[in-house]
DNA sequence: CTGTTAGCGCGTTCAG
DNA sequence: CTGAACGCGCTAACAG
């Protein structure tokens, strides 16, 4: 284990101190060039950097942020992340990324790990489970302890911090209304428990478009998926009998690609019997038969917005920041699994 | 923005020096049971922790690990990743995920970041663009550091360091002599520019299960796919005259997935006319009509594997460690995208 | 039982 | 032009 050139070690080699060593390699004009020269060409023969922890430590920052997300194998997180990435390596940022696997507890754990020091800022989506215990402590005393937060997606209203959200009911209403105008009257929604709160904004979205468009709301064209047992299972009660839905709007791609399946082994066609259309920016649209109508979220626009948002809240010196929420807007991505129709407004 | 609470603050607080303050903390038997209790409430009152960098500092470790992938937006990449942080937070360290994008230069910025104090050790699957320019200096470099490294996947022969790699050859192999058996007799094998290596692995797989069944391999039936330009364009050479595939192994599952709609178009159905074969633990796979066969990867196992390796290393003082290469075991997924066949052997 | 000292690696006064 | 001293926050060896 050979072991790291460092400032100390390159002044004993010259027999000169560590503050000379340091300017010299600064290229400080207190320095005498001949020095200097030596000393550079050393450092550069060996590949001498700084070590980071040391800077850290004294600079009290770290250059670094820190992201929590709730599981990465969702397409739109990692959409997210390449959002954050691609700026913050712009703006010389490093990211740490973490995982809370929609815990509360390890959302708690990575959030202590990293205000003690480790990032600059952090940037947050709040994990279901969070949301279900309604227990959101842990962020306020993130904020006591002056640690510049972003929340994004999954959001808490009662948090008082920068937040990035994709327009969630307006997308929900321009999927329903698009279902409205293709001719689908009864029209299914199937989203989240009630605790998720992307999944109420799409519902009211989607609620919103019934009632503007003199459509009665059904209880039974609701399904609330429990993701912990069978998704397909708990959408076969949707053509099991009482009214069959002619349109159907899934607050995400897997509800969506899954529901498809499970009306066609129920004998209707996709979109002749039945329209869908998802919510998602995810990959699996792409490729189902027929390919997903969505609503797009843009992740990377949310990424590089929330931080954005971030290293602006990192850069002030305000002692009174004015947090944004700032809402991204979303848009129709017209596949297959809808009708293509001409209106005549 | 408040200050977090220090050692020092306390020790000012209660008139004592720091040191006692640090060993009433630990519950040191030197220090007087009274002190200790009260020094441990106003601790546990002002959520004291200790400051990360003072301790990565001190002890010349981080508890953090690193990853370099080249891509997160891919299934697999976040499988492996799964499997490293379950593991790594059994262990007590974190991750550190770094992305690539395929490119060399950031993969060489990511690796000086990493390599400068910021973790204990790096695992890496190594980007596109580095195995084609075939410049592994860096890892080199690290190794020379003494920074302990795990390749996985994408792995260098000549880097000396610990990998994790799927049986890449074992499953194409295991893939093509499953279209075989099933009947097809016109293999066609849609794979990556040479300079990947796993593409080569999996073609040399594809390869033997052809030779060994007598089965001439036709240069006419091998595609290298270039990611850069249309992969739909690059894919319907296979449709447009000359001898028709009855099989089709692909790499990767976007290949596989897109194969099939490519085949569709030109009015082939699957798997009646056209068997199709994928290479990935993707998502997209279960969710394409017909829903493809694909040989699995585990990701999650390589994650693992690959930081039990790590930390192997990184526990071990031998001077001459002992480097290891883990196989972890592919094997077929059967879904729609084959024939379901009986053999009688 | 408590305090002093030193050191992890670095940059920045301030003296010389 | 150069170096000693200090501080970032913490622990451990050593004194008292």
């Amino acid at each position: 284990m050979k072991h790291k050139i460092t400032l100390k070690k390159i002044a004993k080699e010259f027999g000169v101190s560590i503050s000379t060593v340091s300017k010299a390699l600064k290229n400080s004009h207190e320095i005498s060039s001949e020095v200097k020269e030596r000393i550079q060409a050393f450092a550069k023969y060996y590949h001498y950097k700084p070590n980071s922890l040391a800077l850290n430590l004294r600079n009290q920052k770290t250059k670094t942020i820190g992201v929590i997300i709730p599981e990465i194998v969702h397409h739109f997180f990692t959409k997210v992340i390449t959002g954050i990435e691609k700026l913050a390596n712009e703006k010389g940022y490093n990211v740490m990324i973490c995982l809370s696997n929609e815990s509360y507890e390890k959302e708690v754990l990575n959030l202590e790990m990293l205000a003690n020091g480790v990032v600059d800022g952090i940037i947050v989506s709040v994990a279901k489970e969070t949301e279900e215990k309604d227990d959101y402590r842990h962020f306020n005393e993130l904020i006591n302890n002056g640690i510049p937060l972003v929340m994004f997606d999954r959001v808490v209203d009662q948090i008082n911090c920068n937040k990035v959200i994709a327009d969630d009911k307006g997308g929900a209403f321009l999927a329903t209304e698009q279902l409205i105008k293709n001719g689908c009257s009864h029209i299914a929604l199937l989203t989240t428990p009630d605790y998720v709160t992307v999944g109420n904004e799409r519902k009211e979205g989607y609620l919103k478009a019934l009632y503007e468009n003199n459509i009665p709301a059904n209880q039974d064209l609701v399904v609330k998926v429990n993701d912990k047992i069978s998704i397909e299972e708990q959408l076969s009660v949707l053509f099991e009998g009482g009214i069959i839905p002619d349109g159907i709007f899934a607050v995400n791609e897997i509800y969506a690609a899954t529901v498809m399946k499970v009306a066609r082994n129920f004998g209707y066609n996709v979109p002749e019997d039945i329209e869908v259309i998802g919510f998602t920016d995810g990959l699996i649209s792409e490729f189902t038969t027929p390919s997903l109508t969505t609503v797009a979220q843009h992740g990377r626009t949310m990424g590089q917005k929330a931080l954005e948002l971030l290293l602006d809240e990192i850069d002030s010196q305000d002692t009174h920041y004015q947090y944004k929420t700032s809402l991204i807007q979303t848009d129709l991505k017209i596949r297959n699994s809808t009708k293509k129709v001409e209106f005549h407004n």
